[in-house]
DNA sequence: ACAGAAAGTTGCCGTCGTCAACCAATTCTC
DNA sequence: GAGAATTGGTTGACGACGGCAACTTTCTGT
């Protein structure tokens, strides 16, 4: 019937809906306790803007709005901050005299190197029961649900 | 080389953690709209609680607690605020006098089942082209996260 | 009966994102 | 090429939200 797949596809629905709520519950905890091993002052939010400066190179301010989908705003103030505890430099775009590029510092790395290895020597506290091709397949769901979401909602 | 498989599940990891970031980011923005489609000055954090009420029947605040791993104070404010709505009642617990049981009231279900349907309808705007099937899995590898986070960080 | 422990409430505070106003540099347009 | 619209970024005001701690009330254990 079509009414049961209908049904069944709700529920999933509804169960993905509770379980990304406890989800962005719980993950605040975990990112806290990241940040605070990558540097004493470094908060939350911050944290994952320099994990994804590590990793997609020199990039600008704006370019982080697109993918976080936040406020310029709140991206400058989180800039700002790891600016300020020398995670980042900040150097001017020579294509655009606007815009800025952000590189993460020589001690940001380091400090993130550092991070990153203690959670591979204990793959990842947590998740050791996880097979990487899991995990794999874990993230490229959320990647995808993410773009649905990115999608304008005046569709 | 075991060198490759960690540094895949590692890279998995750090897929992951972006994944999660941009997340919940995002979300709040679906929860919010789905939030006031419920009531006009519903707050989304009230929204999913609202929604794991009528889920899991009456229960006490402090299970929620226990659900969502927040503050007890955190939750007695989303409580009153749905309680101020009209959208759950509150009713002491017969057999603790120190507890409270908690229940959508009529409005609330009445609400909820209005924006459950307007959802099914159009099969949930944006995730319309997955299967049921994957909608289960990935919920279900959700869950597994999250009970993987829930774990005491102090192992 | 008395010392906890558990359920909730409330105030204070820090984090964080949005909105809007604003500046500077760039691009578009006639 | 001057003026308008656009884009990158900063800042301030504000609201949502959770953590912590103090406190009340109601069990529970011995």
């Amino acid at each position: 019937m079509t009414t049961e797949v209908v049904a069944s596809r709700s529920e999933a629905l509804t169960a993905l809906e509770t379980e990304v709520g406890v989800l962005i519950r719980r993950i605040r905890r975990v990112i806290g306790e990241r940040s605070r091993a990558v540097h004493e002052e470094l908060l939350p939010a911050s944290y994952l803007m320099l994990s994804y400066v590590n990793e997609s190179g020199p990039l600008r301010a704006s370019a982080m709005c697109a993918v976080f989908d936040i406020d310029k705003g709140a991206i400058s103030r989180q800039v700002q901050h790891l600016i300020d505890l020398g995670l980042i430099d900040r150097a001017p775009d020579p294509e655009d005299g606007r815009a800025t590029l952000l590189t993460v510092s020589a001690d940001g790395v380091a400090r993130l190197d550092r991070v990153a290895a203690e959670r591979r020597e204990q793959l990842d506290d947590r998740l050791a029961d996880w097979p990487a091709e899991e995990l794999q397949a874990f993230a490229a769901s959320l990647r995808r649900y993410n773009d649905a979401l990115g999608i304008p909602a005046d569709r």
